[in-house]
DNA sequence: AACTATTTATAAGA
DNA sequence: TTCTTATAAATAGTT
């Protein structure tokens, strides 16, 4: 498992691609959530998958 | 270093949660990157810092 | 800013 | 799709 580092580019596989981008948003929309609470920042992020599906996150904030 | 696990709550020390900042900042938006290359997402995010100062990321978009 | 021990994320396999 | 596990990657505390 995990043998060589990641290559950026596209992934051509779409199930493999699928998949890893589940796994990638779940960690990313999480990184998100915490550097806006570990350094009170404001963080919008918006994510559109290759299938056109939105995902999103969005710090509150105190007006 | 690395000691006990990462306690999600805001960072007391404006110091440290600077730094942290700087640290998570950089990791948060290399994730953006990440995502939208290998899995031909479409990604926008926005993060202001505490003291106001805005970075952001956005994936290019053929039309 | 650089280092490094350790946690965390995750690619591949089941 | 969910879990496991080996390994890469991120990073908290230190210097």
């Amino acid at each position: 498992m995990r043998r060589g580092k990641i290559v950026l580019k596209k992934i051509d596989d779409s199930t493999s691609r699928q998949v890893t981008f589940s796994k990638r948003r779940k960690g990313f929309l999480k990184k998100a959530r915490e550097i806006s609470i570990l350094c009170d920042a404001e963080v919008g992020v918006i994510v559109f998958s290759c299938t056109g599906k939105l995902y999103d996150f969005a710090s509150s904030r105190q007006s």
